[in-house]
RNA sequence: GCGCGGUUAGCUCAGUUGGUAGAGCAACUCAUUUACACUGAGAAGGUCGGGGGUUCAAGUCCCUCACCGCGCACCA
């Protein structure tokens, strides 16, 4: 050790002199990329292959609390099968998010003052491009600063043009496959939006509203938005009601209605509730999911009352053209006084069905969409999960996919939104048939009229879904065929409907393989008091700032330790100081055994004293021990059991043993000089340097840097280093 | 309504196939020129949500109740 690194051991340890030095030392050298490895003679040619896919952060902001966690997550796992000696890929990349990009830049539009409804979608298109890729360039620095190991060589973006083109043809693949069908179906629309949105799009958020009881006819029905009322024709019973078995299926009835005489038809169905309300209900098919149903199942009329701007239609009379969330008194109003209403129940509470981002009561409207039939993809997903293809961390997780794949609904994969990817295909005029047109050559459709293009973006999990295929080149199969299925998908909880089983549908498809052997789903992030992190609120913790006070190794400590999968973290910053100290007393730990092993050669067969020799058993059991559970996916008991025997066994007994055994035989003082003291030094420098391997992966900045100061002969980076112990099952 | 998870030390949470309760932080006592105050030593702290059952033995398995959290569904 020279001097200048010796004057450095003398200070405390200083993240921030450290770590950007270092990274730029791992990049430089290449090893983040398998292909380096294996050419420089760091890992076998034939090599088992260790891969993640790193999920695509959403490039419209900065790294939140939540990706520092998945990056430590998954920088700990590439980190240790590098250092096992596997091909290990880590694949970064960046999302374009569709839908939630774009409502990021309408906010930002909105402070403007401006709107996209008054910009040409090119140019809409263009702002937000250069809006991502800025972005994209910030978020990349901060995975860098969290210590990624990933390859950046091969980073990809879901807007980068082969990978456009490769979604496109999916889409093309899967028309051509009857696996997607144009169709007037309910959709969920937004109308602040102007968009429809997929189920994961939407929340429920309870609501105390009056429920009205309406005279229609001989019956009274109930209603929680009469506003819709004005087209209802079709008046619905259970076949079995006794109260209303006078009435027959399909009877008209001549009755008095909002806007003047109306005739009814009566309609029998098994859906309904008897217990319910009065047992019979109105229906509006336009503008309900349960009513959509009936009316096809009886084949009946379906009319539009409300507009995309949730304005009342002209069927509505003398209330057309005023927005749904005035009209509703106004019609109560003269149902009033036309005597029709029988009584109001001021505290129904229900669930409204809104948008995710805007909270806007969602209009179910019916509209003509892409959609992909989930049925047959669907069946393939659970199987290669009941055949224990795919493992989930945690275990119940399993159940969680299982529900979700068997009572999964055809996906609605269109979006009335600019940023994304266009969906390829034409659209009769006429007849509103849909084709797939890659190639952008058809021009009539069979019933003889015009086609025009289809101005729609793709649902952004429809690319994302793809992406263990796409991050590795699909439909290119030399990449694939080395690293697919990938070993372990790391995300967070919230992700098991949203994303992975999009997935595991797509790559069975695709390559009728699983995309990945592992799940392992993190919880989130939140504050010190354990509530969830929000702007409103105020309680977001940016990570980069408690990388600036603590250093990363102590914020991804913090973020580990003791975090099982599935399960919530409150991140406080006394935690994240706990660690820092940590760092640091790795450092003067360090300091003191380099200072006593000057000039002392380690024995490569080293002869201990009874104790040294039990600690040297001790922590070779720790090895065998922490790396079962490293194969098991249990980073949160290997972090604590490190940081517990580095600073309670080998700084606090084995180094303050080592005081009296050194001290008492002075290095240099020749015959005086006993063999405990070379058991002590051996020992010191052995546990030193097994320990700053195997915390590696977990405080890579440190360790790397001190390694550096080893004086270890044909040293490499300790990120190639190899890991200290075997795995026990080799197939892991 | 259906389902899932949780309830263990003041706080945050571990606790593997049942075998005498664990960690971190906080608090307490003492020490401290000696790698480290970003420190050390020590002590303290829990009828493991309630009740019942299985067992030689239950934090752990089964039943039941309560409370907290989450997800899904329906709601005319």
């Amino acid at each position: 050790m020279d001097d200048k690194l010796r004057e450095k051991l003398l200070k405390p340890y200083d993240p921030k002199e450290t770590e950007e030095r270092i990274y730029k030392l791992w990049e430089d050298s290449g090893f983040f990329n398998p292909d380096v490895c294996i050419e420089k003679g760091i890992t076998e040619a034939n090599a088992k292959p260790f891969t993640i896919i790193m999920p695509p952060p959403n490039a419209n902001g900065r790294l939140h609390a939540g990706h520092a966690l998945f990056v430590t997550l998954e920088d700990i796992m590439t980190r240790y099968h590098r250092m096992k000696g596997d091909r290990t890929l880590w694949v970064p990349g960046a999302d374009h998010a569709g839908f939630e990009t774009q409502i990021v830049y309408e906010r930002k539009l909105e402070k403007e003052g401006r709107s996209r409804f008054e910009m040409t979608p090119e140019d809409l298109y263009k702002e937000i491009y250069d809006f991502t890729i800025t972005n994209k360039k910030f978020m990349e620095d901060d995975i860098r600063r969290l210590g990624a190991s990933c390859d950046w060589s091969r980073e990809k973006f879901t807007l980068d043009p082969d990978i456009v083109k490769t979604v496109q043809n999916t889409f093309d693949k899967m028309f051509n496959d009857g696996l997607i069908y144009r169709g007037d179906r309910i959709v969920n629309w937004c109308a602040k939006h102007q968009t429809s949105l997929s189920e994961v799009e939407t929340e429920f958020e309870e609501r105390t509203e009056p429920f009205y009881y309406l005279q229609y006819g001989p019956f009274v029905i109930s209603t929680s938005r009469p506003e819709t009322k004005f087209g209802d024709k079709y008046v619905v019973m259970h076949p079995k009601d006794e109260r209303y078995k006078e009435y027959k299926d399909g009877q008209k009835i001549d009755l008095e209605w909002i806007n003047g005489p109306i005739t009814a038809t009566v309609i029998k169905d098994e859906s309904i509730d008897m217990e319910f309300g009065t047992g019979v209900m109105t229906i509006t098919p336009w503008h309900d999911q349960v009513d959509f149903e009936i009316s096809e199942r009886h084949n009946l009329e379906k009319e539009q009352i409300i507009d995309w701007k949730g304005k009342l239609l002209p069927i509505a009379g003398e209330f057309t053209g005023i927005h749904i969330s005035k009209a509703r008194t106004k019609i109560i109003e003269k149902l009033k006084e036309k005597g029709l209403l029988v009584k109001i129940d001021e505290s129904y509470k229900h669930n409204v069905k809104v948008c995710f981002k805007c909270n806007t009561v969602i209009e179910p409207q019916i509209k003509d969409q892409w959609f992909i039939k989930m049925r047959p993809l669907a069946d393939k997903a659970l199987e290669a999960v009941e055949s224990g293809k795919i493992k989930f961390y945690p275990e119940n997780y399993k159940k969680i996919f299982q529900y979700w794949m068997t009572n999964t609904i055809d996906w609605n994969i269109s979006r009335q939104i600019v940023w994304g990817i266009p969906i390829p295909a034409k659209i009769c005029i006429t007849c509103k048939k849909g084709y797939s047109d890659l190639k952008d050559e058809l021009k009539k459709c069979t019933c003889g009229s015009e086609l025009i293009k289809d101005t729609d973006t793709f649902d952004t999990w429809f690319s994302s879904g793809q992406w263990t295929l796409l991050a590795l080149g699909y439909p290119d199969t030399k990449e694939l065929d080395i690293y697919h299925p990938t070993d372990v998908m790391e995300t967070g909880r919230d992700l098991i409907f949203k994303w992975i089983p999009r997935m595991v549908i797509f790559a069975l498809y695709l390559r009728n393989e699983v995309a990945f052997r592992n799940v392992y789903l993190h919880g989130l992030v939140n504050d010190e008091k354990g509530e969830k992190m929000s702007k409103s609120k105020g309680n977001v913790v940016n990570p980069i700032e408690l990388v600036d006070i603590f250093g990363t190794d102590a914020l991804r400590m913090a973020l580990v330790v003791g975090n099982t999968p599935g399960t919530d973290l409150s991140l406080s910053r006394d935690r994240v100081k706990g660690y820092k100290n940590f760092a640091n007393k790795i450092w003067n730990a360090t300091r003191f055994v380099l200072d006593n092993t000057k000039n002392f050669t380690v024995s490569e067969t080293p002869k201990y004293d009874e104790e040294d020799n039990k600690s040297d058993e001790e922590l070779k059991t720790l090895m065998e021990e922490i790396t079962k559970e490293m194969d098991e996916y249990k980073f949160y008991i290997v972090s604590e059991k490190l940081y517990h025997y580095f600073w309670h066994t080998f700084a606090d007994i084995i180094i303050e043993r080592s005081k009296k055994k050194i001290l008492a035989s002075p290095v240099g003082s020749g015959p005086r000089e006993n063999k405990n003291a070379d058991s002590a030094k051996t020992l010191l420098y052995t546990q030193l340097n097994m320990l700053l391997k195997a915390l590696h992966p977990f405080t890579p900045f440190v360790t790397e840097e001190i390694w550096s100061m080893m004086p270890a002969t044909n040293k490499n980076l300790l990120m190639v280093e190899k890991w200290p112990a075997p795995s026990a099952d080799k197939t892991c």
